[in-house]
Order: C-alpha cells, then sequence, then structure tokens
DNA sequence: ATGCAGTTGCAAATCATTTGCAAGAAGAGG
DNA sequence: CCTCTTCTTGCAAATGATTTGCAACTGCAT
C-alpha cells in the first residue's frame, strides 16, 4: 500500500511559498479542446497547478479571487465542469459536503477522510485494485470508475 | 465474493405479490427510540420491509402514497433521517442521485452501479474488507465506515 | 484593427433536502 | 373512554450547492 499525501492544503515544506509542483499542461489541453483561453481560465487552471490538496468550489474561488477579485463562482463552476470534461481534474464528492476537486494525472488512488478535522489522506492498494476488477468480471461487468472512501478518526 | 441481490426493485419471483421479506422490527425500534408510533411511520416502515432495492426519498414517498395518500414528502424525508439515526437504515449517496435507502441488518456489502440501468448490484468481499482494515491501520485511523462503489457496465 | 462566436458576471432558477409553524394526533394518566 | 401535553405532520417557505439565461464583453482568427 502506498500513501501519497496527507492533510488539507497543508505545505509539505515549512511554510516556505514554494512553487511549481505539478506538471499537468492545461493551457495545452485547453487550448487543444478548441475553448478560448481566458483570463478566469488561466487564472484557475494556473492555481490547480499549484494544488496539493481536495478544494471544494469555493474554496478555488477564493484562491482564484486573490488572483484576480473579479472571477465569479460560476465561472469556477463552469471551468471545473470544463476540466472534469477533458479529464482534466476529478471531483470527489466525500459524504456530507460540496464536491471537492483534484488535478488528473497522477496515479490513481483512493481516499481516507479524517471525521474529526476534514483531513484527506490518500493512498492506493493494488490489491484492492485488483480484487475490484477480479468482482466486477465475476459479475460479467466492466468498470468504468469505482470510489472507495474510508472514513475514521485517528486511532489513539 | 458473494453477490446478495441485482436489480431495481425486481421481484425475484415470477411477479406474485409475495409479502414479509425481511425481519426487522421497526416498530420496536422506534418505541425502544421514545418517539411515537404515528400513521406515517407505520406505513413508511411497514413498507421498507417489504423492500428489496434502493428506493430514493420520492420513489418511497409514492410508495407510501399508494398506502395512505395523506403522507407527505417532508415526512417520508424526516422518517428517513430518524431511522437512519437509530442505525435501521442506510443511506446511499450513489453518483449524480438524490440518496437511496436500504434496511439495515443484513450482512454488510457494498455496490456495483450499472451506468445504463441504474441498477444496483449488492456484493461483498471479505478480501477487501480486510484490506481496508489494513490500510486504516496502518495510517494509524479506526475506521468509521466506508464506501466503495463500483461504476460499469454490462461486459458484451 | 475588425468581427463575431465563445465567455463572463450577475441574478434568477433548479434540485434535493430541511425547517418554521399552526393544526392535528399519539398515548400517559385519570 | 376523556384529557392534556407533547410530539408529529402537512404545507410552504428556506437552504445550500450548482446550474443557467442573458446582455455585456473579449479571445482570436481573418
Ligand atoms: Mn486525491
Ligand atoms: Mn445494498
Ligand atoms: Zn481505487
Ligand atoms: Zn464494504
Amino acid at each position: 500500500m502506498t500513501i501519497f499525501a496527507t492533510g488539507v492544503g497543508v505545505p509539505h515544506n515549512g511554510g516556505m511559498t514554494e512553487a511549481v509542483i505539478h506538471k499537468r499542461d492545461y493551457e495545452g489541453e485547453l487550448k487543444r479542446a478548441g475553448v478560448r483561453l481566458t483570463r478566469p481560465r488561466r487564472v484557475i487552471v494556473g492555481l490547480l497547478t499549484q494544488t496539493e490538496d481536495h478544494p471544494d468550489a469555493l474554496e478555488i474561488f477564493r484562491r482564484a479571487s486573490a488572483i484576480d477579485p473579479s472571477i465569479s463562482l460560476s465561472t469556477v463552476y463552469r471551468t471545473m465542469k470544463l476540466l472534469e470534461g477533458l479529464g482534466a481534474i476529478h471531483r470527489h464528492a466525500f459524504e456530507g459536503g460540496p464536491s471537492r476537486f483534484e488535478q488528473a494525472g497522477g496515479d490513481h488512488h483512493d481516499h481516507l477522510i479524517d471525521l474529526d478535522t476534514g483531513d484527506v489522506i490518500e493512498f492506493k492498494s493494488e490489491r484492492i485494485e485488483a480484487l475490484q476488477a477480479e468482482i466486477a468480471e465475476r459479475l460479467g461487468y466492466d468498470i468504468v470508475h469505482h470510489r472507495l472512501e474510508l472514513y475514521g478518526r485517528k486511532r489513539g
């Protein structure tokens, strides 16, 4: 089992504002998709590139507003839906909350949600993935995608 | 791996209106919980007892209305929330739809959702359950509950 | 630089679910 | 069986997240 990242927006360093975290070429993807590269879109994808956590639309709106106050929440929603359609980001609907997003492209992984803090911990189990495939196989289905979420609290 | 039931509300027999499917004593649980046994509640839990599928609030409302037309959708929502709190039913928020419910008490199982038909197929894998526990263990967490949903389409 | 289809911000609309409130029934006690 | 109190209900209005209509605006191909 592999642990990918932990925490919600907590930088993995000592607080240094270190930039350039991921490799996704959002602008290229938008261009390829034949849509216009507008200011709001640049701001949003620019910020997603630096994003390590799983922010919801409102949080993305806040972060985008800090860069360009004229951006609207509607546009954030529209852009997230657009990027989701392009497969550039993933949308997670964790229980009891609004959708949260993360950039696609990294290795597939599932999530453990800390019920006390809301923190999202990523993990991956090849064994579980394989078992899921096996189950679908037995049931005569092709899996299009799946959702595995563990909800728990720190042992102690 | 075990398959529990398949289909959405499709009777497993030839269409005979066979009654008494499950064993849950909802009325006793309500009594024990110290709440009143009202007509709407009797109707709803009575119908849940006969329920093998995973209906949403509106569908439960329709079924209840057929028995007592005076029941309101609000009461269905309130009752489902009450039963959920008592642990008498489980709520599932499958992607892109309203909450769907099923009686609690049967063995734990997870679901495969047919993307074409919306059918819900139940299955259970001890191996996956064990792996989940193992993962939480490694991460230092106690799992309170989890969600495993496979979304796919019939192979062919 | 020009023109126009694609985009945006804003407000209003949706959808599922919840809630305020006045009227209506459980059911404990008599 | 009758009362009284409290819990529930039905209805309508409120919520919260997300979507959408529309007129103003702006990429960007020509
Ligand atoms: Mn993730
Ligand atoms: Mn089920
Ligand atoms: Zn997975
Ligand atoms: Zn399970």
